[in-house]
DNA sequence: CGCCTGCTGTGAATGCGTTCACAGGCAGCC
DNA sequence: GGCTGCCTGTGAACGCATTCACAGCAGGCG
């Protein structure tokens, strides 16, 4: 177990901070901000904790102020696909929150996380009113459902190979250290992990990712990805 | 090329029940209603008509009057998959006319059709203004958004045949005609075309619906398939 | 320190779905 | 009527990814 890097209690100004950075509340008006923050609260959840299932009610919108919560779905003998990684200023929550049915995947935290908890009633009341409040809001809607779309297309007309090297290229944009030609993945990934991101088995990743670092595409630096070839890489998306 | 079996003029009475009848404009009140009216015109299409594609800029926010569009994302070497069929009542091209960026996916018209068409301009505005139209804009888009997690949970856990079966029990109770323990899908549907539904090839539906055609599960009359067996059809959802 | 536990690496067998190739059927149209 | 285009049906070969089965390795913890 990890310990967190910030005070036993959450200032105000943090979730301040958080809620002006997400891009729900993002040009908020003062007032408007301080009501927002009045309404929240901060929970601390532990590594490995689930926070809610598929299945259950929706009665809370999160945000990640600190740390990394996975959102994926079970499937039969422990299989399982992840959605997304949410971290800090992202919110998430948010579909069962809005239509008021049951929450469409599992969300659990892969690190000791600290989040904003907003209770569904007040934020709801909150969105009829505010009209641009309302507009973010479907703006975030609008964004997750490209992100759907684009997977549904990679997953009918792409391979592994060229869904992985997506993947780690858009993984290189989100969390690449870069250091003269080389992008680093700044992050802690497992091929187990990556192979469920991709709906596929670890075997098979790992099959191909030692197939790049062999052709010297890749690189593996103290369980941390590195793209020696960037290009190569950007070029095996489209095969 | 198919007769259209109505009027050449839509009368604004058509408009109008297309409009209440609709999920995102359900419970508005007259008065908003007829403004809703005043700003939309309707658009005939032929068959196979192109509405829109990828990647063109999305002015406009689509109600089918009357036909059939289907929404499809297309791959490499022809290939392409059908993300869903909008039929009378249904509203599509959400998205882009939402968050102002480039169409998602192509639209065209699988049969002769008669849309709505209300411009972005003016319906941004409206949303804006009416909190309760935002609630339903919000409530679709969740719609969405369930729709296409559930799609990916399927791809990446069921095979082809609990697909297939899935969806052919989807089909039975969006078009089903009952008869004595037999439910028909009553639509013209092609192999190929369920097959782009799925992602999968069209040899491969056929060898499948062969199958329980010989298990005495469906029957096909006419162009139609019959479920003869929905309770075996059913448990073939979950293998 | 040594013992787990989880991650990585790899090879053989299997299987599901694709690709390719082709044949026959049915409907609309000149 | 015959032609043309689209749909259905089917078999053989192939290939990608899974499944299964291990082996080595690192790191955390008692």
């Amino acid at each position: 177990m990890q310990k967190i890097n910030s005070p036993p209690e959450i200032a105000a100004s943090d979730k301040e901070r958080l809620i002006r950075g997400s891009v729900i509340f993002n040009g908020i008006e003062p007032g408007l901000l301080r009501e927002v923050v009045q309404l929240s609260r901060t929970r601390r959840i532990h590594k490995g904790a689930m926070l809610f299932q598929q299945g259950d009610d929706g009665d809370a919108l999160y945000g990640v102020i600190e740390g990394l919560i996975r959102i994926s779905l079970a499937g039969e003998q422990g299989k399982e696909l992840i959605l997304g990684l949410m971290e800090p200023g992202d919110i998430f929550g948010e579909i069962a929150l809005l239509d008021g049915l049951p929450r469409t995947a599992d969300a659990h935290a892969a690190e000791d996380s600290v989040l904003l908890v907003i209770e569904r009633a007040q934020f709801v009341q909150l969105i009829e009113r505010e009209g641009r409040l309302a507009r973010h809001v479907i703006e975030l809607l609008c964004e997750r459902l490209r992100a759907n779309t684009e997977r549904l297309g990679e997953h009918a007309f792409m391979n592994l190979g060229a869904r992985l090297a997506r993947k780690l290229c858009a993984l290189s944009v989100a969390h690449g250290r870069h250091e003269e030609q080389e992008i680093t993945i700044d992050m802690r990934l497992s091929q187990t992990e990556l192979a469920q991101m991709l709906g596929v088995t670890r075997e098979a990743v790992n099959k191909q990712l030692k197939i790049w670092s062999r052709e010297g595409v890749l690189r593996f630096d103290r369980g941390r990805i590195t793209i020696a070839n960037s290009k190569r890489l950007t070029a095996l998306q489209n095969p």
